[in-house]
DNA sequence: TAAAGTAGGTACTTAAAAGTAACTAGTGCA
DNA sequence: TGCACTAGTTACTTTTAAGTACCTACTTTA
């Protein structure tokens, strides 16, 4: 990946795209969202075939970016709970204003399929 | 990439994202959103560093979800002129929400990266 | 005569990301 | 005794995306 200096490496709207572009990141976050705090095999159970490996990933990337906060409980079994940090709540809006974009364009471009096939 | 039937596949949130996230991508928007219309080699000039294969990759992929619409002269030589489409317009506000969240998150970090060297 | 510009296409290589499987420690349960 | 549960980690393989380089046809310009 090039990318000279100077272009969009310093991009931020980038920087944040590139927090919830990955496989599954949204769908993690969709669930933090909407079901509240999550543990991680819970969230490994909904998110639904999700490898461990790349569910840790994710969540340490959101945890890092400060979108996600991760609780520890030093407990034999160990409890972590992963919940939605005040930086994750802040994309709310925007999320939501991305899922009207999305779904009238879904529902356009179905009815435009649907006229297709009726001619 | 797995990702079963009935998960995220299915979700229109994703299939946006999708359409934004690669490199390049957003920067390309970018500049049709600000520069206007603007010619393949132009584009590949002001984007500086990507390789016309991607290029064209993008702007295809980008064309075909009604995003740009690619205007062609069959001159000689050929002359091909891209637009932003009503689509790509829609996603101005969303993508103004994103750049005050990323602006904003950009100067905490980098305020907090400051006190941080101060102690 | 040869280079440069037009808008790409094609073949090949490389690097990053994702997937798979096996492993950890300590306890509860059958 | 041995398997399942907790929340991961590690090593390895596969897939995908991106990058590099070279090619086209035709014209203008030096």
């Amino acid at each position: 990946m090039a990318s000279p200096a100077g272009t969009r490496n310093e991009c931020p709207i980038d920087a944040v795209l590139r927090l919830l572009m990955g496989p599954w990141t949204t769908y993690i976050l969709y669930i933090l969202r909407t079901q509240g705090p999550r543990r991680f095999g819970e969230l490994k159970r909904e998110v639904g075939g999700i490898s461990a490996k790349v569910l840790t990933e994710r969540l340490r990337m959101l945890e890092e970016a400060r979108l996600v906060h991760r609780d520890y409980q030093a407990t034999i079994p160990p409890q972590v709970t992963y919940s939605l940090a005040p930086r994750g709540a802040e994309l709310n809006p925007m999320l939501d204003a991305l899922k009207d974009i999305a779904l009238r364009w879904q529902k356009e471009d179905s009815q435009a399929a649907a006229k297709q096939a009726a001619e």
